[in-house]
DNA sequence: TTGAAAGCGCTAACAC
DNA sequence: GTGTTAGCGCTTTCAA
């Protein structure tokens, strides 16, 4: 470190900090100011019928003591909402859930209710926990991306009053309204446009098939194959996690006899793999990926992916939920997001 | 779209949601199993002192209605923690604030507590609003990234035992603990680096001054610059937002007579249009870049940038939150996290 | 227009 | 070991 010192910072204090007073209540409040409990609350809550001085000597009460209304004790007793969601997704820093997060943070602010956010981290169990934990707070809904395969344990919640909206992957034996992708549509579209331009060996990379997206996305890129006569699962590869394995498998197919003349990618990590392995060799494959991301217009390496508005699958579903906590209780929902395909990386050198 | 239909999709309930039926309290599980709520209250929170024939019976008739303790009663009365934390930052779909989001969700999560997470939209109003709405919902603990330069406005509520911890800019008018960036000293390696190599005409980009973070990184990149004789305020450019607007400046610059040979873009929006101006005149300028990015090092222009590790910058100011939540009352701490100079971007082709 | 009393769901303090 | 009582901070109900 060169310049440990910093400029904007202000000095410490050499005291330690002072210890705890309590925080005022109503009932401070209204002894200061000479009224009831009562009228404090009207005050507070901008209730009508409270003479324009006492509110005045109530207000002055507050602002003497740095009042702040207790809003866990106001909706225990009113028994209203707590004006707070909940949102479970897997992973806050992964930038698909962050802007998930970002939209559902907007609507939410719309509706002056705060965002109580949980990481599942693709764990059942804990998603479950977390599930139960934000209920247990009294949230008013709750805003879910899936990671296990079964919520019917929240049908009871749902039930008394905590509805729920899954988004991304539908919920697993539990009537609710799921807004998602469309997955297979766009996989389809993209492999088509590939067999349109030609290319008769398309090699397939993916994840695990346990994962949702996984297998539309699959059956999506198959029916296309299929119509034109070109399915050939020797051309799939399961299993890919990172980057660097589908770089690695890329290579591996190319260096077979009678290599694939086009790849497509399901996720943005195996589009990023492919992205590096091909520009290295000075390939001239062409390269298809589901899921947009950013920077993918500035990689060295034309390719063509399956986008669609992340913002758009949360807001709708974060609308949706709160059309539900507004009391709207009619049957479950299932909306669908169309994508397009959008042509993305730098022309070859 | 190609495919409207979607295969995991469940049938929709054609009937409409049922009626909400009230939660089940501690009341309603100690009439079922014939205890005191006491008891109940024994059995749910684990407190020792209860025979296991009765605690069989309870958890019996907790698991028959499906009674799940309401959290937020429960930390009213005990007047203890209510294991939820605020954290305000200014816009979670940002990359660098998601990464923070994620890193303290996991200190949280250590901790068994949840994250309510506000976005400030840099607007000083706002910030004041939410951080007021975040102590109302009597978190345990605040984790700002500030917006405004005052916030004296925290003070009592500091005082009455919700503590606070500032990360990446300073507080203003409140003694608090802090977590900022080297960011003078990185700029000062970075710049100094520049003109060992030679450089005498180095052009400066930034935002506005009004920044925090631009005030520092300036005043590191001029001290360095002044060290060597080299200072020309000339070459510095304010006010720049966007990627498209610093590849403009970077353009400008080059086309003057005797223009720089290296440029310093104060943060990663500056950085990434430089990298493009420059990769599109195939210049052979020196570029740095202060904060690192996702894909930097596959952009099509070599430059160095100076990073930092903004999950420690997080870690750290979330653990300092937690053992003040846990109860340290020492004097407030300055932390400083450092940066390094790393190589990113392609080689010039 | 204002206030007294009761109680939201839970737990601390004590009694039994 | 278990139950009773009171009360967290607030709002509802109803009386004044």
């Amino acid at each position: 470190m060169i310049h440990p010192s910093h400029g904007g910072g202000k000095v410490s204090q050499v005291t330690s900090a002072p210890a705890r007073t309590k925080r005022p209540t109503m009932v401070d409040v209204a002894a200061l100011a000479g009224v009831s409990v009562k009228t404090v609350s009207r005050v507070v809550n901008n209730a009508p019928y409270v003479q324009p001085e006492v509110a005045q000597r109530v207000l002055a009460a507050v602002a003497e003591l740095g009042f702040r209304r207790n809003h866990l004790a106001s909706s225990l007793r009113s028994g209203q909402a707590t004006a707070t969601i909940g949102l479970l997704i897997e992973e806050i820093a992964n930038p698909f859930y962050a802007t998930i997060a970002g939209a559902v943070a907007e609507v939410a602010s719309e509706h002056d209710t705060m965002l109580l956010i949980a990481s599942s981290e693709e764990n059942p169990a804990r998603e479950q926990q977390l599930l139960r934990d934000l209920c247990a707070r009294q949230v008013d809904g709750l805003l879910v991306v899936p990671a296990g395969e079964d919520h019917a344990f929240l049908r009871s919640e749902v039930e008394r009053g905590t509805p729920a909206v899954f988004l991304d992957r539908p919920a697993g034996g539990l009537p609710a309204d799921t807004v998602l992708i469309d997955n297979r549509g766009g996989a389809h579209a993209g492999v088509r446009q590939l067999v349109e331009r030609g290319h008769r060996r398309v090699g397939i990379l993916l994840d695990s098939t346990a994962i949702y997206t996984m297998r539309e996305r699959l059956a999506g890129a198959q029916d296309a194959l299929a119509a034109a006569g070109l399915a050939d699962d020797r051309l799939i590869r399961y299993g890919i996690r990172d980057p660097e394995t589908a770089a690695r498998v890329v290579g591996d197919l190319l260096d077979e006899p009678d290599p694939p003349t086009a790849f497509f990618a399901l996720n943005n990590r195996i589009s990023l793999g492919a992205v590096e392995e091909l520009h290295r060799r000075g390939s001239d494959a062409a390269l298809l990926g589901f899921d947009d991301f950013d920077l993918s217009r500035l990689l060295p390496y034309p390719f063509t992916v399956v986008a669609y508005d992340t913002r758009t699958l949360a807001r709708t579903a974060a609308e949706l939920l709160f059309r539900r906590i507004k009391g709207d209780r009619s049957a479950p929902r299932d909306l669908l997001i169309p994508t397009e395909l959008v042509n993305r990386g730098l022309p070859r050198h």
